[in-house]
DNA sequence: CCTCCGCTTCCGTTCAATGGTAGGAATCGT
DNA sequence: ACGATTCCTACCATTGAACGGAAGCGGAGG
């Protein structure tokens, strides 16, 4: 089936090798890396080297695989995302000052709120690491927020195929949740994951209204400016849409700014 | 030559499709990705497919083509800079909330300062777009911390292949530089990028002693405060050494922690 | 000294990769 | 309104690059 037994193209296998670190591993040894990507030890081995050559994936002494600065710089700098969080960040910025709390950018992928930058409360020993979560749509506010102003027929599809795998969120519930969002502009939810706190999320809208991102907070549960809060995040959020409209094409002052 | 006439393999043109972007530009139709990837349209459509299918790129409506989240998400969750700045960051806000100055975080990549993280004075409108951003080492005193802590061979090989191509630094006074950061501790330099700023900044020495990082600030000219600011940047990398030698495997408390 | 384990090199076989040609689809200029 | 142009997509015969088992190498451990 194959110049490979196994039928898979080169493309297939390149892939393979870079996605086979779990996440927040950095480093693996060769066998291991083969193993992870069901790659033949000699293959991988080809791989990983021809890989290593172009900046892609460094091979340390000892044979251990990482991944490559050069392909973390390239990432980074054409990052899909960038616009995004360029015009996000002054906002980001702002909210957090105010608030003191903890603030995120997320936009949706697939059925999941993929965290895409996120600013920690003031002294919180919190590190950005977890910029890159992702989170299931039903048990975040971002993930709501982004849900709730997509298209009927997107929606659609995913109540349709929607289980909880907790068994805690019924498809009813979670309809009407989405429909509360879309209605009101922002979705809530409280302590999912932290049971002490409420997310809170507005959606952000490009020129054309479509729901790009979602811009979220955390507060302690017994927080009640809730009133306060909602429209902060929507005027941030209105910003940022505003800002990603102008930046189309202005992807070119470069200018390394005062290092 | 080759299955392809040009003789690359199929791994050479991937690097050479995702290294396609220029710096900055997240989005390229087809026809100037083959370009700039120098592959028969054909060929890098195929290529961009297959890649598309996997996540690592993304083809939008029209057929522009952008880095994928998928890519973004792994790269970003197992970057070989991720303990580097989780052990940098606290100290890293320290020093900015102390301060209020730029604060920047570099590793040494072949004769360039590659800028890993970095906090923008409070309030300037700069955003943290140009991490992964580079500078030469001549240029940055980032890049002379760094390299004034390699061992003589490596400071030999840098010192004979160097020119500088604006022709202002001679070889000799970058000895001397180079020296005297190897002496002092700490490297500085002005306004290379900004005329009317200071760039200040110390190696960060893991537990064998070898400069992993350089941590550094940029600050005005008329800055008179440098007695002061050189031993906190230092307590600070010493504080990062230290944390980078105990999480050498503690990269395993992943935890959502409170989004 | 021998064994084990993991990384690296070698090399004959084979089918996946290649890319020119041609067909759509959209945009532009007049 | 309608050719001209531009760019993306699909097809398919040719061929050399990818494959991976086997064997070599080197160091850690007993």
């Amino acid at each position: 089936m194959a110049n490979s037994v196994s039928g898979d193209s080169v493309v297939d296998r390149v892939v393979r090798v870079i996605a086979a670190f779990p996440e927040g591993v950095s480093v693996l040894r060769l066998t291991e890396l083969a193993e992870r990507a069901e790659l033949p030890l000699t293959t991988a081995h080809r791989l990983v080297r021809q890989l290593a050559e172009h900046g892609l994936l460094e091979i340390s002494a000892g044979g251990s695989v990482r991944l490559g600065l050069h392909l973390w710089e390239l990432v980074v700098r054409n990052s899909p995302t960038l616009a995004l969080r360029q015009a996000a960040m002054p906002f980001m910025e702002d909210i957090q000052h105010v608030l003191n709390q903890n603030v995120n950018l997320a936009v949706l992928d697939g059925w999941e709120a993929l965290f895409v930058e996120r600013l920690s409360r003031r002294g919180s020993v919190a590190n950005r690491a977890q910029i890159a979560g992702r989170l299931a749509v039903h048990v975040s506010s971002a993930g709501l927020a982004l849900m709730s102003q997509q298209p009927r027929s997107r929606q659609g599809e995913y109540l349709a195929q929607f289980t909880d795998p907790a068994g805690k969120v019924s498809t009813e519930v979670l309809r009407s949740l989405l429909g509360e969002a879309a209605h009101q502009g922002y979705a809530q939810l409280a302590g999912v994951i932290d049971p002490d706190t409420w997310g809170i999320a507005v959606p952000v809208l490009d020129s054309k209204k479509r729901a790009v991102a979602a811009l979220g907070v955390v507060v302690p549960l017994q927080e009640v400016r809730l009133q306060a809060l909602v429209p902060a995040l929507q005027t941030a959020a209105r910003g940022i849409g505003r800002r990603l409209g102008e930046s189309q094409s202005s992807a070119d002052f470069r200018s390394m700014e005062s290092l």
